[in-house]
DNA sequence: CCGTGAGTTCAACTATTGTCGAACTGTGCC
DNA sequence: GGCACAGTTCGACAATAGTTGAACTCACGG
């Protein structure tokens, strides 16, 4: 399967509280969210604190973080744009995306 | 081991946001920080949605919370209390507890 | 002081997650 | 068209997390 097919994101509603916090209760997860947060990125433009990590491993923490809902994925061209669900995640969860981004770390 | 028995906490300092967001990604230990919400239970009345699970079962939710920093567990005659730890975590992660106890389920 | 109650620990098991190489597929550039 | 690039999927394995019964410990009430 190639990067630019179109992957399922879970509907706004189908969003659990659950999901969001697994998701991010990884710290490479999170660091991704965390760089997401200024906007969309690259994949290939992300991720540049392990280089050396294989893109299966990386596929799977996009993976994680898209089915929980936290993150968009869209193809672009050969690469894949991320990008936060602010709007969805602060309609469902009010304040829980930025109290969990602003934490200390 | 007792009921009875001084358990280690976590200190403030040490509470990380991952632990904090793994012990609350599951849904019977969210229950749990829910039902602390409006203050400390013992044990034996917490968690009454479910009187079929093992003690040992219980044990390892409360464990997992604990070792989160999420609550404390203080021995109480032959009980336990237990209650939130929204001092420690409103100072260290400002927001992020009303946030996930306050979320929509 | 003995029995019961509540919760912990241990050990074994199951189940879920994470890691990574290999094979594969659209996309863009020549 | 051919080729390299970015990511996905699959499968196998490693590692972590959850479940539970049994043995144990302390506190309380007779």
């Amino acid at each position: 399967m190639p990067a630019a097919i179109d992957l399922p994101h879970p509907d706004r509603d189908d969003i659990t509280l659950e999901g969001v916090l697994f998701a991010l209760s990884d710290s490479e997860r999170l660091a991704i969210a965390r760089e997401l947060r200024v906007g969309p990125l690259d994949a290939v433009n992300c991720v540049p604190w392990d280089p050396s990590m294989p893109k299966s491993t990386k596929s799977h923490l996009m993976k994680v973080l898209r089915e929980g809902g936290v993150i968009r994925s869209v193809p672009n061209g050969r690469n894949r744009t991320l990008s936060l669900r602010r709007d969805d995640l602060d309609a469902r969860f009010p304040g829980l995306l930025d109290a969990i981004l602003d934490a200390d770390h």
